[in-house]
DNA sequence: CAAATTCGTATCGTGCCGATACTAATGCGG
DNA sequence: CCGCATTAGTATCGGCACGATACGAATTTG
């Protein structure tokens, strides 16, 4: 008896995959203008997103899946461009922070790709888009764990967050009190809630 | 008065791109023991899916967002591994048709990443990973219009798709008929169909 | 049958990327 | 307080992805 397989999440996986080259594809265009390849642009989008844990090189090599000295090489040229500041941490002197410059911060935000998605997700709901999340942060999540790499993910679904009072947050891993903006960037050490599923 | 923009929808790129990320990991890992980069397996994969009108190297460019040129490249390099075989068309011989070759074929059988993903969706409900479909379609539909990219996609929700008998149907742009299987192959002339939404 | 168009290849330069080896700082066990 | 292992990052080199450009060949247009 030949056992019978669910396609439908090979379909689910086509389309992110094809959403995926689309956005490839785009970075690749917002970034031809400055001669910036794909992977700059991700870089400086996560350092824009990135929190107080998680704006290293080595968290942006997980991020990306490339190894520390291939990141490195990207740095250095994102630093001789003058979009990135690079600076040592105070406690830790091995640690580099990233940050972006202010002409990183104006780069961005002229070639900012989420536009052309915002654009594309005007006619779906509200609900779907919840939807469609919860269903692909979920994948996300066990995709990350099967896959033993690091996890990312913002405060709002992490089980280390507490809430100490209406602006306040705490991370019950770190120990730090975490303003309100904070809480909505990503983090390495994101764990995920086991969220109730109706 | 400031306009309130839906954060939603960038929650949900958010996921998409990190997604994207981590299947181009995937790729990466996977390829690394033939020593073959991402865009290799991504072009055997296509290749493996494509229809009979979208077995070429433009075709292949324009799914991929690449130039021709580099896409001959990449050809090459599978053709010197053998993992795929290239011949001209028939009719138009200026058209080069690409298959994978019993080895092609073979090498992603074994190195196939949607298991991974076929996983990580296990405990996703039909329900929700058909809403999930269906919204990711809608948005990639859009994009590739706002793009005036080349829009990919399968028979199913294709406008000219006309279904014949119980197994064979017919492509009413090209006028050829299809078998089922073809039907679920991916195609460059995709016209999405306009759908009623709930 | 020219001229324009389309599909594909060839070639060259830039620089991504991994592998390897290295330095420096931290932590651990005596 | 001193080796030893570990961790964060950098330096260097080779392979090759990728775009730009130029080209050849087949098709189409008129």
């Amino acid at each position: 008896m030949e056992e019978r397989l669910d396609k439908n999440p090979l379909v689910l996986l086509e389309l992110v995959e094809r959403l995926g080259n689309l956005m490839r594809t785009e970075l690749r265009k917002s970034g031809s203008d400055e001669s910036l390849q794909p992977v700059h642009l991700q870089a400086l989008i996560y350092i824009s997103k990135a929190n107080r844990y998680s704006n290293t090189p080595q968290a942006l090599a997980d991020y990306l899946g490339l190894t520390k000295g291939t990141v490195s090489q990207t740095l250095l040229l994102l630093d001789r461009r003058g979009l990135i500041e690079r600076f040592e941490d105070d406690i830790d002197r091995r640690v580099v922070r990233l940050r972006l410059s202010s002409a990183g911060e104006r780069l961005l935000a002229e070639t900012q790709p989420s536009l052309a998605w915002q654009n594309a997700t005007r006619n779906i709901s509200p609900n779907r888009i919840r939807n469609a999340t919860s269903a692909l942060r979920e994948a996300l999540i066990t995709l990350q764990e099967d896959n033993e790499s690091a996890t990312f993910g913002a405060c709002q679904t992490c089980t280390w967050c507490q809430k100490l009072s209406q602006r306040i947050y705490r991370c019950g891993r770190m120990g730090d009190r975490l303003s309100g903006p904070e809480t909505r960037k990503i983090c390495r050490i994101y764990q995920a809630k086991v969220e109730e599923v109706a």
